[in-house]
DNA sequence: CGTCTCCAGGTTTTT
DNA sequence: CCTGGAGACG
């Protein structure tokens, strides 16, 4: 396919696009088509011939990844198989998986995620002399993290927690794993001890792209430094710089513009996606934000609806009348469910929403919120095939040695420690040895438990890594285990939550079968496989969403747009979030930046409710509106009016509808 | 020594 | 309201 550059793009997207020698920074407001930038740099770098294996496009989010994946074939026509496209975590994990043995891991490390870690984060301060509620785990998991990612020094810090970092380093090592932190900061240390790895790796990815900028963490602009020669592309936005607390960086930006002071500057500023209602509310709300890169966003779309505020009692009249107003704009606009997008602050707010959904019959899907991965049926299991691939994987091996029961409980694996202690060696090695030798001391019948344990292991270990058939073997193991008899004792008064949690974990086996069976897929492996999970936090399973209502957190709204938004729960202490707030006063900034992503997501028309009271923790409070919402415009906004009377020809259309979702599957 | 039951405390966003 | 951890029981 040929492409008219020139025809598709106004002149400042044909200039960063056609620029694809020499550094380019491109500074791209809110629905300034920066997608469409970058996919058609993409094509356009194609058609002059560059190779697609020297391309590398880093993203953020699996989502983004995939959809700019998507669309740069649907650009081009092209199947693009050596097309790098992925995140930052993912490009760590592929590196990784050649080059770790460099600083002494094996190629089958297991990846902790938080869970995961803070267990290890617990055993190693009860190692190191910590009363457990004298120490906060999840205070603790942060700094670490900040440690780690050279955000913060030990300076000032209660050296108790220096030692319990370094033990849980030495942990992770010993157990041949690690964190998500590793996968950018361990590459890193790859490029800078090996300079040939690091040409190697230079001279393979020639031209680099960088999407979402400002959400990189010094540590990922770093490994991109390392990486990048001249050519090399960020996009960005400081106005939707929203993962600060997860190391993003702004700043980065004027990093980029000293280390590269030869770069090519580009300002998307047209806005191609909202009405100017909207557009202008959002230009003043952002305004109150200091220390930006000016540029207010100018749309030709003049007019447009004014923003809708509903006031709902509490949570439940929330969601129905959300559920409502869904129902009457989609007849009234003539949209599809998918047109819809729901965005909440945080995850817990989904619940409501969902049962008014299921209540009024909408069909509905929502991205985030506990994720698929993070339940415990689907943990357990994962942990298994963990430990199978990697033996030394203490953490997944403590996680499932009694789960189902099989008679290794506290006290044996206590016994267990004390000879892997004893002898420096993993708590698998402990096993092994108390297997091999009679002469260490342990009660007989756990001797046999442990046996069968290791038999049962190692049987799996064999199938699972040596012959195909991942899904039937997974299936077996579960078999094996008797998981299905666990749920149902452990959920004796409950058959309905027993029965939705096999069929969770059927789904996950069902998931490894279309994964592994896919043409396209070239390593259908169980290593494969679980490096491939853990970087996914979603169920992200290929679902046909069209015709559905979306649902989710603003985070991970960000580069979507809809034609229809809601913004639900906007109220004091949600956003701006109260912990957000404790935590320093650049936050108030970063939720403002949150609300401005949240509105700019909207296309048409923009509803934002405020309930007048919440339930928290059981208990009813009075709920205040967001201040930032004074922020917005008196004249923009209005109180939502009902829907005027449906004409006869509405009626007939919703009475169709009725009837179709009773019939077969509604649209 | 393993398992069951009760109780207290608490959760922002994602890789 | 759900999880995880500690104590009682068998």
């Amino acid at each position: 396919m040929q492409l008219d550059y020139e025809q598709e793009l106004n002149p400042e997207q044909y200039d960063a696009v056609t620029a694809i020698e020499g550094p380019l920074l491109i500074i791209a407001g809110a629905g300034s088509g920066k997608t469409r930038v970058i996919t058609f740099r993409a094509a356009y770098m194609l058609q002059k011939g560059i190779p697609q294996s020297s391309i590398l496009a880093l993203t953020f989010t699996n989502k983004a990844a995939k959809e700019m994946a998507e669309r740069v074939r649907t650009v081009t026509g092209k199947k693009l198989p050596n097309l790098t496209v992925s995140t930052f975590h993912a490009f760590g994990v592929k590196i990784l998986r050649k080059e770790i043995h460099r600083l002494g891991w094996r190629e089958n490390y297991s990846i902790y995620d938080e869970v995961d870690r803070n267990q290890l984060i617990k055993d190693c301060a009860r190692e190191t002399g910590f009363k457990l509620e004298t120490f906060d785990v999840n205070k603790a998991g942060m700094l670490f993290s900040d440690v780690k990612t050279e955000r913060k020094n030990w300076e000032g810090v209660d050296d108790g927690y220096e030692k319990v970092f370094h033990e849980y380093q030495a942990a992770l090592k010993a157990y041949n794993a690690v964190d998500f932190d590793d996968l950018i900061g361990l590459p890193v240390r790859i490029f800078q001890a090996f300079p040939e790895v690091r040409e190697e790796y230079r001279d393979h990815y020639r031209y680099i792209m960088i999407d979402e900028f400002q959400d990189t963490s010094l540590q990922q602009y770093q490994l991109m430094r390392l990486l990048a020669r001249d050519n090399v592309c960020v996009v960005g936005d400081d106005d939707q710089s929203i993962y600060s607390w997860r190391g993003a960086n702004y700043q980065n930006i004027i990093n980029f513009e000293k280390d590269w002071p030869r770069r090519k500057e580009v300002t998307l500023y047209r806005n191609y996606r909202s009405t100017t209602t909207i557009l202008d509310a959002a230009n003043s709300i952002i305004a109150n934000n200091t220390n930006r890169k000016l540029k207010d966003l100018r749309s030709p779309n003049e007019g447009g609806a004014q923003i809708e505020l509903l006031s709902p009692a509490n949570e439940l009249d929330e969601g129905e009348q959300i559920a409502t107003i869904i129902r009457e704009i989609k007849l009234k606009d003539k949209l599809r469910y998918d047109q819809f997008g729901v965005l909440i602050r945080t995850n817990n707010l989904t619940r409501y929403l969902e049962e008014a959904f299921l209540g009024a019959n909408i069909p509905y899907k929502v991205t985030g919120g506990t994720s698929f991965f993070g339940r415990k049926e689907i943990k357990d299991i994962i942990s298994y095939l963990r430990v199978i691939a990697n033996p030394e994987d203490d953490v997944n091996l403590i996680r499932i040695v009694n789960v189902p029961r099989r008679g290794i409980g506290r006290r044996s694996v206590e016994l267990l420690t004390d000879v892997a202690k004893s002898r420096g060696c993993s708590l698998r090695a402990a096993m092994e040895a108390v297997r091999g030798d009679p002469f260490i001391e342990f009660p007989d019948r756990t001797r046999q438990d442990v046996e069968s344990f290791l038999g049962l292991l190692e049987m799996f270990r064999e199938e699972l890594l040596h012959r195909r058939n991942l899904a039937v073997k997974v299936r077996k193991l579960v078999d094996a285990i008797d998981y299905w008899g666990y749920l149902v004792n452990d959920n004796q008064h409950n058959d309905k939550a027993a029965k939705w949690k096999f069929l969770n974990v059927e789904s996950l086996i069902k998931g490894i079968d279309t994964w592994e069976k896919d043409p396209d897929n070239l390593d259908p492996s169980l290593f494969a496989w679980l490096n491939r999970i853990s970087l996914i936090t979603r169920d992200d399973q290929e679902e046909d969403d069209t015709g559905k209502v979306n649902l989710m957190t603003i985070h991970a709204a960000k580069g979507l747009e809809f034609d229809v938004v809601f913004i639900a729960g906007c109220e004091d202490g949600i956003i701006p979030h109260a912990r957000a707030l404790e935590e320093g006063d650049g936050n108030v900034e970063e939720e403002r930046r949150l609300f401005y992503v949240a509105v700019t997501r909207a296309r048409q028309r923009l509803l934002i409710s405020v309930c007048q009271q919440r339930r928290r923790n059981a208990m009813p409070v009075n709920c205040v509106p967001s201040p930032f919402l004074a922020e917005i415009p008196e004249h923009l906004t209005c109180w939502r009016e009902p829907e005027s009377e449906l004409s006869e020809d509405e009626q007939a259309a919703v009475w169709q509808d009725v009837r179709k979702m009773f019939g077969k599957d509604a649209e």
